[in-house]
DNA sequence: GGAGAGGCTTACT
DNA sequence: AAGTAAGCCTCTC
C-alpha cells in the first residue's frame, strides 16, 4: 500500500513545496521549521525535497532548506552538499569549510503562513 | 495485502 | 565539532 499518490501526500507536498519557494534569496530555513509548520516529522519533509521532480528542483530554491540549526547533515550525498553549499554562497551566505553556516541567526527564515 | 529495508533528521553525549 | 542512538515515514519486493 505504497499510496504516495494519496490526497493528503500530495497536499503536503504541494504546501512543502510553496513555503520553500516562499523563502526569500540570500536566507535559509531548516527541515524541522517547515516539518513543525505543517505538522510533520521533519524526515518527510527531507523525504519530499529529495524524491522532487527535477523541474520542481529547478523552480524551487531547496538549497535554501538545510538541517537543524543551519547546519547541513553528513548522511547526505557529498556532491549534492558542495551544490547546496555553492548555491548558498551564490546568495551571499557564508557557509563553513564543514558545510556549516557562519551566522546562522542572521539568515534564519523562520516560516509563517 | 504484508513484511523488510532505507533515508537530504533530530537531539544527546 | 563529531559520533551515536532513537524514532517516524515512505518505498520496494
Amino acid at each position: 500500500m505504497a499510496a504516495a499518490g494519496s490526497e493528503a501526500s500530495e497536499r503536503l507536498r504541494a504546501e512543502v513545496l510553496r513555503l520553500v519557494a516562499l523563502i526569500p534569496e540570500g536566507r535559509f530555513t531548516t527541515y524541522g521549521s517547515i516539518a513543525f509548520r505543517l505538522k510533520v516529522n521533519p524526515r518527510r519533509v527531507a523525504w519530499f525535497l529529495a524524491r522532487l521532480s527535477p523541474e520542481e528542483a529547478g523552480v524551487l530554491p531547496w538549497h535554501r532548506v538545510v538541517a537543524a540549526e543551519g547546519r547541513i547533515s553528513r548522511g547526505m550525498d557529498p556532491a549534492l552538499r558542495a551544490e547546496q553549499q555553492e548555491l548558498l554562497e551564490a546568495e551571499g551566505l557564508e557557509i563553513d569549510g564543514k558545510g556549516f553556516v557562519l551566522d546562522p541567526d542572521r539568515h534564519f527564515h523562520a516560516i509563517r503562513s
